[in-house]
DNA sequence: CCCATATTCAACCAAATGGTTGACGATCAT
DNA sequence: ATGATCGTCAACCATTTGGTTGAATATGGG
């Protein structure tokens, strides 16, 4: 859905969501201990978390009094197939395509 | 560069301006002719295009009164490189990428 | 029970975003 | 030269975004 690509790339436009969502390839985490390394309020933190739960790009589980967050990167591969219709007009890319393309129908190289 | 992959995203982050990418895969277009199908002033769409531009996405170039807007494919490869390290996403599939587009924009490539 | 920890809520703020209209500078055709 | 076309600029507006602080709501430990 549009509605969907709009929240992901939205979601990833910000270099501290980024980050997180780096941090988070890592391990699951909780909310203080992602907001650690940031110089900014937790608050602050806990809504971009709020904006990448929104997007799906992860999800949140409370066990306990500690929220834990967790990685999903499902959501980014409808961003990824978007973007990269458009790099099977680079060059770079054709050996890949062409890979995919035997692959899928069997073609001889 | 973070600052780029910013402007990247936050480009991609609506609706109009990836079905302005999306026309211009087909072929270079002018400005009012990338204007016409939508429900906006041309000022509007105007500032799309210097959104899009800024991000590295297209270039424009004028030739006489008309300025002619391209589809610059390589501005995604940034992008992409950052999302891939996020999952095994299948390599290339086509067949996603058009039925994207046919959802979204209902159109036929 | 009391206190510390974990997280969000509410209110506020400045700045950016997405859009409009009207006027303007180029450029082309007649 | 006149006039139509192409596109941007300037000013404005409403809404969203990214951030803050201070209070509130769990939850867990001694």
């Amino acid at each position: 859905m549009t509605q969907d690509l709009d929240a992901i790339f939205a979601a990833l436009a910000d270099p501290t969501r980024r980050a997180i969502l780096s941090m988070l390839l890592e391990d699951d985490m909780a909310v203080t201990d992602v907001a650690d390394p940031f110089e900014m309020s937790l608050t602050g933190i806990s809504k971009h978390l709020t904006i990448l739960t929104r997007a799906g790009l992860i999800t949140q589980e409370k066990r306990g009094r500690v929220k834990w967050c967790k990685l999903e990167p499902d959501a980014l591969r409808e961003a990824s197939v978007w973007m990269q219709g458009f790099g099977q007009f680079e060059a770079i890319n054709l050996d890949a395509f062409e890979a995919f393309l035997a692959r899928e129908f069997g073609a001889d190289t």
